[in-house]
DNA sequence: GCGCGTGCGTTCCTATAGGATTTGTGGCAT
DNA sequence: ATGCCACAAATCCTATAGGAACGCACGCGC
């Protein structure tokens, strides 16, 4: 093994430490973030094990939690797979649950925000709208980033660990969508516009018009996929 | 083990087998359930290997795919804990949350609703009435479980499997909460009564006055709990 | 040529062993 | 009596080994 110190523990970490088990589960959630795992990929948990140095029992553990986010699908005996690409009913589908939770969590957010998120939630926009967005993925990693903070800054605003963690789980969906969805990001001008409209109704602390303008958000971005990306 | 004839597969069922991990997994699922693990209680790795006589690496599994249902909680180096009982803030929010999926479950079940789903729909809410309901759990686990098979089958016709899939998560958090809520049955007739206003709604394919119905019922359950028990 | 059984490598799955960490207990000094 | 340190048991965590199942290629018979 390279590292002989398993508890590195450094100064200042006392509490709150991570296993092996954390790290392999970050590693293949930035793995399936950024493309390195393509959809319909075999994830082999010895291949994976060899590929980070650590044995399989630790990566068994990552996958089990990971199949639950819905990034990677397991068939008993056969062994994990990257989840497929979304077709088109799919991303309908995400979008469906988009425009049921976030406007939700966007009311909510702009009655209990507080001046912290608000200041979190410019910064996110801010971030939007200086990212550079090239054509490869180095390029524009952080505008997604930023995108997807923004939403879910939103979600952690809105104060309900239920609902945060239903939003969660279709952040993740939809940054891996945004991925392989394959369009690039050819629409920056106005979402950033649309994001600018849900943070004014924040700043002006009307829910209703956030709860609004976020339903208009999600339904642009929906149209603008549909448009882009007739691929099924 | 019992059955030494690990591949016997029965006839007609000779896909999707099981391992370990998924027996020990609807183990604890059901031992959740049932209450016999408390809230609060550790649930130690090695402990309910030997409980089960198998070996800790599929309780491993298990127990991380429940984290990720909030049943059980993980803190690294420490263990598994069964989460525990619901605040009066918490059941607040799940409710918030509930109000912000199942009607629209409701709304796109209507629209979508097979004929062999509304039979299900009906059989569930003919289950609710003529469930014992005692004071023991095992006298009215039977109503629980018709409760819960009927939000069930409206987020299952939704047809949407995101929004299934976030009802799936509130649904195992809404059951532990009915068992530790500790009222036992007390409002079964308005209950019943709620859920048949909704499967009107259903049968009359009225999808607006289906989530009305459905918005409702939610409504008059939060306030029947928060009434009933002051606990916190 | 085509279907089918056989053999082999890969991978999954489970059990086991041992190091590392936490927790509870008892003794000691203050 | 209180605080602190050492020690021990229980538990978690990781690695490793071996059995079982799967996938694939090869070769045989029709």
């Amino acid at each position: 093994m390279a590292d002989p110190s398993p508890t590195v523990a450094r100064a200042g970490f006392p509490v709150s430490r991570q296993v092996l088990a954390d790290h392999v589960y970050e590693a293949l959630l930035e793995w399936l973030m950024d493309g390195r795992l393509e959809p319909g990929a075999a994830v082999s948990i010895d291949g994976m094990a060899r590929e980070l140095d650590v044995s399989p029992t630790p990566v068994r553990e990552a996958l089990a939690r990971l199949e639950h986010t819905g990034m990677v699908r397991r068939v008993a005996l056969k062994g994990y797979r990257v989840a497929p690409v979304f077709t088109r009913e799919d991303f309908a589908e995400l979008m469906e649950a988009r425009l049921s939770i976030e406007p939700v969590n966007a009311r909510l957010a702009c009655s209990r925000m507080t001046p912290d998120g608000l200041d979190a939630l410019k910064q996110a926009v801010e971030d939007l709208k200086t990212a550079p967005r090239g054509g490869t993925f180095a390029e524009y990693r952080g505008y997604l980033e930023a995108d997807e903070r923004f939403h879910q800054l939103i979600a952690a605003q809105a104060n309900n660990q239920f609902l945060l963690a239903a939003y969660n789980t279709l952040g993740g969906q939809i940054q891996r969508f945004r991925l392989f969805g394959g369009v690039g990001i050819t629409d920056a001008e106005q979402a950033i516009a649309e994001h600018q409209a849900v943070l004014d109704a924040m700043t002006s602390g009307d829910p209703e018009k956030a709860a609004a303008m976020m339903v208009d958000h999600v339904e642009k971005v929906r149209g603008r996929a549909m448009a882009d990306a007739p691929s099924d």
